[in-house]
DNA sequence: AGCACGCCGACT
DNA sequence: GTCGGCGTGCTC
């Protein structure tokens, strides 16, 4: 039994070293131990009957009855050891559902942190972890192979056999492997039927095999050598490279500038990295996980996995088996890459660390960072983080010397960063007229344009009008099922939902008081393109958003036309934020940098820093130059400010101390409880006896834990449920697991439904 | 989360 | 009298 395996049956409470007498009693049975994928903390046992015995190792999955009904339910099996010490008669293991255990001792192990952290279940982590495609064996089949019976070969010159079967018989004994249907009709040039009537007569025999029935289509592509490292870059990534050597984790963040070429840094570490035959995990925001990004690392590495969203179930299972059997030296992929069941994993890397897409939002709701850094420690591997503009949590572990920096202070071939203009909009007669592109920006258009320039322009709302006005009600209307505004979609000439399939064409009523005049207010990314449209009729326009980029490849395409010049201005939302490296774009433009500041958020201001920056970042990346343009109603806010000049030192520094005073994250640590109910009497009651629970449990066990609220949260309201939210904080996490976990028992009286978020970073 | 058990209201 | 509403509590 190895190490670990020890580890894990301590977890699972079976007693390590059985004492004589329970041997003797229990004889040499066995006992699995068992997670369920369900909200279950427990872990259970059940005995292993002898035939499967041989069948059954740790991270494979069972069957086996639970419950008062005894239905077979899946679970997985974690530990197999010696029988607990328990007065509890054990039920036996019904059936052994894989072959091969779907994840090793350590990616249990990980699996079990993350259950104990995020509190939920290990069985919904382990449940979440494997791919479903890997489940179903998506992309394989079960086929015959035939072979000879034991006999046969000595027998094949003495018997009397129809001479096409005897070819088939011929086939067999050349070939040294078992052969398929279809390769043994063409070698014996034959049809089933020979086929059949050896097995009938017992020359030769069936046997069933999983085969792998997907072949991927994956185009060969260049490889291209490393590029030529500048001095800072150099340094960079040889202290990556000592702190590698060291066999010891270190975490290491890599702030570098936009355009400061982290990703070659990347690259020449995991070169490193696979020079040794281990693997190296990239993740980067799903966003980014554009063909582009993709090409680039498969123009570098021979074997390299991408792991995205849009693959299908047999794909992701093609490449998670070439991943487990060490084929891959690099895996490439969004969050859920961190689970990638690498064999010899040698570094792992985190692109754009600040982007909030790396945490999930449902159950199990892990941020893939926390996941990596543990991973990593595990694995005894170094972690990078790289970003422009670093989450405050990742600086101020660097300030506390807990994580190594390393800085890229300087864009390649030290091209200054754009000079960044913030527009005070208040009082420009352009937006007095409703308009979203003020005097100041739409000049600057004009110039760019007469100069041959290419544009970007950044709106982060889709649609056309985000308000509906009612002048009856004076308030926006909204979506019936949810607390959010419906948003006018020109296109489509209805108003959505953007938080559920919400949806109404033309209304021409007030959906709450019926009364007819309804206003269209502010500006979505539809009535941008139109305006733009209107002011430069003669610039090509293409605008990318969700609703315009929904076919598959249109991205790509979309992209390539703006590479092209064909298009000269480009908006959109999010999506054109990131990465994109044109060097003919000399203006960019922040549409509304208000949007965001305004958010009910601890982290507005960061996140508005974030976006200047990183849109900041899209421009002068070439030696025309660029600038960028910044619309906003609060010009002295000093995010905007601090991003204006590009100086993330200073907002770092003046954000944690506004953090440090007011209790917040990264000092301390969050939890959130949100509630839901169809009714909101009961559903507030709940939320305040909950809190009251906890409370008096924390004052009990005297946990220095602060329990906020219950509040509604900032949506009040979704599909159909109304929702509360509580707010746990603590300085030491634990504390607030211990909490959680201490007043289970006590908030089972809880019948609404609630989940707990830790280290939430989306507050909605 | 599921699911069985249980204790109350409208039916044959 | 029974069928079934969904509140309650447990699952090796």
């Amino acid at each position: 039994m190895s190490r670990s395996q020890q580890n894990l049956f301590e977890a699972a409470q079976l007693p390590e070293n059985p004492e004589p007498w329970e041997l003797a009693a229990e004889g040499d049975r066995v006992a699995a131990a068992v997670v369920f994928p369900r909200p279950l903390e427990t872990i259970y046992h059940y005995l292993v009957p002898d035939s499967l015995r041989e069948l059954l190792a740790p991270g494979q999955r069972v069957k086996a009855p639970f419950g008062r009904g005894d239905r077979g339910t899946i679970g997985f099996c974690v530990g197999v050891g010696p029988v607990p010490d328990t007065s509890r008669k054990l039920k036996e293991i019904a059936e052994v559902l894989d072959r091969e255990p779907l994840l090793d001792e350590r990616m249990l192990e990980l699996t079990r942190w993350i259950a104990e952290h995020y509190l939920c279940g290990w069985g919904q982590v382990l449940d979440s972890v494997i791919p479903a495609g890997v489940k179903k064996g998506a992309g394989t089949r079960v086929v015959n192979y035939f072979e000879l019976a034991p006999d046969a070969r000595d027998r094949f010159d003495e018997l009397d056999l129809p001479a096409k079967q005897r070819a088939v018989l011929a086939a067999l004994v050349a070939s040294r492997a078992p052969l398929d249907a279809e390769e043994l009709t063409r070698a014996a040039d034959c049809g089933t039927g020979p086929i059949a009537a050896l097995r009938k007569r017992g020359l030769i025999r069936a046997v069933r095999k999983r085969t792998v029935a997907f072949t991927p289509d994956e185009a060969a592509i260049e490889i291209v050598p490393d590029l030529r490292l500048n001095p800072e870059q150099r340094l960079a990534l040889d202290r990556i490279l000592e702190l590698m050597r060291g066999r010891e984790h270190r975490t290491v963040l890599l702030h570098g500038v936009t355009g400061s070429g982290k990703t070659e840094i990347y690259i020449q570490a995991i070169r490193e990295v696979v020079a040794y035959g281990r693997q190296a995990i990239v993740l980067v925001p799903e966003i980014s996980l554009t063909p582009q990004t993709i090409r680039r690392f498969r123009a570098r590495f021979d074997s390299v996995a991408v792991l995205h969203s849009h693959l299908t179930d047999a794909e992701r299972h093609w490449h998670w088996q070439r991943i487990a059997r060490g084929e891959v030296s690099v895996i490439v992929g969004a969050r859920s890459a961190v689970f990638a069941p690498a064999p010899h994993l040698g570094l792992i890397v985190i692109d754009e660390e600040h982007e909030t897409s790396f945490k999930q939002d449902n159950v199990p709701r892990y941020h893939a960072r926390e996941v990596a850094r543990k991973r990593a420690e595990m694995e005894r591997v170094p972690l990078v983080l790289g970003s422009a503009t670093p989450t405050l949590e990742s600086w101020l572990r660097v300030e506390r010397k807990e994580d190594v920096l390393v800085e890229l202070p300087y864009r390649v071939e030290r091209r200054p960063l754009p000079p960044v203009i913030v527009v005070d909009t208040r009082h420009d007669p352009s937006i007095a007229r409703r308009e979203a592109l003020g005097r100041v920006l739409t000049s600057a258009m004009r110039a760019a344009l007469a100069d041959d320039g290419q544009i970007i322009l950044f709106l982060n709302l889709r649609g056309y009008a985000p308000v509906l006005w009612c002048r009856t009600c004076e308030s926006p209307v909204k979506c019936p099922h949810c607390d959010v505004s419906l948003v006018w979609h020109r296109d489509r000439q209805a108003v959505l939902c953007h938080s559920c399939e919400f949806e109404v064409s033309r209304p021409r009523e007030c959906l709450k008081c019926g009364t007819p005049g309804l206003k269209f207010l502010g500006t979505g990314t539809q009535r941008l393109e139109q305006e733009v449209r209107l002011k430069f009729p003669d610039a090509a326009c293409l605008r990318m958003d969700s609703d315009s980029m929904k076919q598959r490849g249109s991205h790509d395409k979309a992209l390539e036309a703006f590479r092209r010049g064909e298009v000269r201005i480009l908006l959109g939302t999010q999506m054109i934020a990131k990465g994109l490296d044109f060097p003919n774009v000399t203006l960019v433009g922040v549409v509304d940098a208000d949007t965001i500041l305004h958010q009910p958020d601890l982290r507005a201001a960061e996140r508005t820093f974030q976006l200047i920056s990183q849109v900041a970042g899209r421009t002068g990346r070439s030696a025309r130059g660029g600038r960028v343009f910044v619309q906003t109603t609060s010009p002295g806010e000093p995010c905007i400010q601090l991003a204006a000049k590009h100086d993330f030192l200073r907002f770092a520094e003046r954000e944690l101390a506004h953090r440090l005073e007011g209790g917040a994250p990264p000092f301390v640590h969050l939890a959130r409880v949100i509630l839901r109910h169809r009714e909101e009497p009961p559903l507030k009651e709940a939320a305040r006896a909950m809190a009251e629970t906890l409370r008096a449990v924390a004052k009990e066990l005297e946990l220095p834990v602060k329990v906020l609220g219950p509040a509604p949260a900032p949506v009040a309201k979704l599909k159909d449920q109304y929702r509360y939210h509580l707010q746990l904080s603590a300085v030491d996490l634990a504390a607030i697991q211990r909490l959680w976990r201490e007043s289970a028992r006590r908030l089972r009286e809880i019948t609404v439904e609630y989940v707990v978020d830790i280290d939430p970073v989306n507050m909605r």
